[in-house]
DNA sequence: TACTCGATCGGA
DNA sequence: CCGATCGAGTAA
């Protein structure tokens, strides 16, 4: 069983139910000389519009959130402390910004790890998941008991304050 | 235009 | 623990 997710799945409103989806499918990429990489995906984390004080979106709309504003589906690509790129896919309906940030998929641990094993940047920044773009999300019949997701703080966001920090939008697969 | 700081990682 | 490295956001 293989099947490419269409971005019209991606629109559904609930950003940390997406997220939490996602842990077990698989993160496809087909690199420039044509080879086809499949990764199951074991680490997300969930961001969930203006108000969600950890979420780029915060300030509103801007030319780097504007994606997120758009229909689920699309790739948001930026980059981080000048060196890592980071990958997300925007969820949710247009109008409301939100976005699962992929932190980890099978043999890479962390955010600027997936990307760089991936060979993925900004030029995929605002491109669909699809087959097309090269880079989409494919249900391959994995399932992963509901038990074995871990439901953590997410890393790295301590600017956002004491009650983002503590919502558990983090999901790793737990082995 | 100046300044700050990051959804991180690898090395000391 | 610290430096790398650069662009977005903010203030001026």
């Amino acid at each position: 069983m293989k099947a490419t997710v269409a971005s019209e799945f991606f629109q559904q409103k609930k950003p940390v139910a997406l997220a939490r989806w996602l842990i077990g499918k698989h993160l496809v990429r087909r690199r420039a000389d044509g080879s086809v990489d499949a990764r199951m995906i074991c680490e997300t984390e969930a961001y969930d519009g203006e108000r969600d004080l950890a979420c780029h979106a915060r300030a509103g709309r801007t030319a780097r959130t504007e994606v997120m504003y758009g229909a689920g589906g699309a790739w948001y690509v930026y980059l981080c402390y000048g060196i890592h790129e980071m990958l997300n896919l925007v969820v949710g309906p247009p109008g409301w910004p939100a976005a699962v940030l992929i932190r980890g998929i099978e043999g890479a641990s962390g955010p600027g790890r997936v990307t760089k094993t991936l060979a993925i940047d900004r030029a995929l920044n605002r491109a669909a998941s699809d087959e097309a773009s090269g880079l989409w999300i494919e249900d391959r019949g994995v399932r992963v008991p509901r038990g074995k997701i871990l439901a953590t703080p997410r890393i790295g966001i301590d600017y956002a304050g004491p009650v983002w920090v503590a919502k558990k939008w983090r999901f790793v697969w737990a082995r």
